[in-house]
DNA sequence: TAAATCGGAGTGAATGTTCATTCCGGTATG
DNA sequence: CATACCGGAATGAACATTCACTCCGATTTA
């Protein structure tokens, strides 16, 4: 492989274009203004707008995946890694507020319920982490016997409009508020 | 008075067909086809697609504070009506899935972002009595001190994750789920 | 009362705009 | 000089919106 510094170039214009104004407020030709290369190019590196969008999607997905594992301890007890888990995807999140916005838009979209269902629904082949949490916590008696999406639910549901309020500036996310909003994500599903 | 029957039936397939497919899914040649009127007579109703839009969202959101207002008891202990309220909320929203989608569609847009902003933040001439729930309770130290838009999130965002997966069929919303979750929501914000 | 006229709701083809995508001439690279 | 790579004008499809026209019930006129 050649030169990348295009498609970085239109991986990151298309991120911060996107975060912004949501998919449909952004042209491809935007994208190419802001990422200094013609319309054209673009579609040197992605089949499509679509293909660009799914691909972004997986990029940041791998980068989050990437940063939750480390340091993650498999054999500590299983409060310790979800608090572990939430806690890291907090801080993640706060210090990529685009990385943010952009999956919350992938979330709200038909690509992002389709993921969303194979995730919660277990489709075989995807492994998750968290879900294979939910899955010990309840089988050890830990966790409430919900299913898991309704775990899920609970437990990401109040953070995720938490960062949103704080990325958008309406709450400060300050250590105590995580702090009290992750115990109450725990105490939400614990049984 | 005028015939208001094309204005009901321009109301409906909208709220239909966008609630299915977003704003951006469905085109006016789609709505006035599904309302079974001509392109143009959409316009005799709405200025724009973009007000058909909001004055949807305002017809919803005055449906929803009625009902939840009925039988509200100002003079029940603050616990007991923060739990009405959104039990009420979910009660409305599965027997209308529809309003709920659309409602949804309608917060993660630039719209209902602004309008949040409006309401967490505070706008003056605004009314709200779950927003006068939570100053109450930070008033008589029954709720943590967080700012509203906390409070709210940590309310609401489990109650909107599960309501979402609900209606997209992920989970089933029993009435043991729902106090469970209304329960926990509870917890959350209490002191 | 019957005919003529009016007003305004309703229509949908036409319009103009905004894109995603393509295409081809140019430019760098080897 | 040949090859790979780019740019951005050109293209065509999809849409929101408009407008010249039709239709029909109400009102006026004869």
């Amino acid at each position: 492989m050649k030169n990348t510094d295009k498609h970085d170039e239109i991986v990151r214009a298309s991120l911060e274009l996107i975060a912004e104004k949501g998919f449909h407020g952004v042209p491809m030709s935007m994208i190419a203004k802001k990422a200094g290369v013609g319309a054209g190019t673009i579609y040197r590196y992605f089949n499509s707008k679509d293909s660009l969008i799914t691909e972004l999607h997986q990029e940041l997905e791998e980068k989050i995946n990437l940063y939750l594992y480390q340091g993650y301890k498999i054999d500590r007890p299983l409060k310790d890694r979800f608090l572990y888990l939430i806690r890291k995807l907090m801080q993640y999140f706060i210090a990529h507020p685009l990385h943010f916005r952009y999956m919350e838009q992938y979330f709200n979209s038909p690509y992002g319920i389709s993921l969303h269902r194979d995730r919660v629904l277990g489709k075989p082949g995807r492994h998750d982490i968290l879900m294979d949490i939910f899955v010990e916590g309840i089988d050890k008696k830990i966790l409430k016997d919900f299913p898991k999406a309704a775990l899920f639910s609970i437990a990401f549901g109040p953070l995720i409009s938490l960062m949103r309020d704080h990325i958008l500036g309406f709450v400060n996310l300050d250590e105590n508020l995580i702090q009290q909003a992750t115990e109450a994500c725990w105490d939400g599903i614990k049984r």
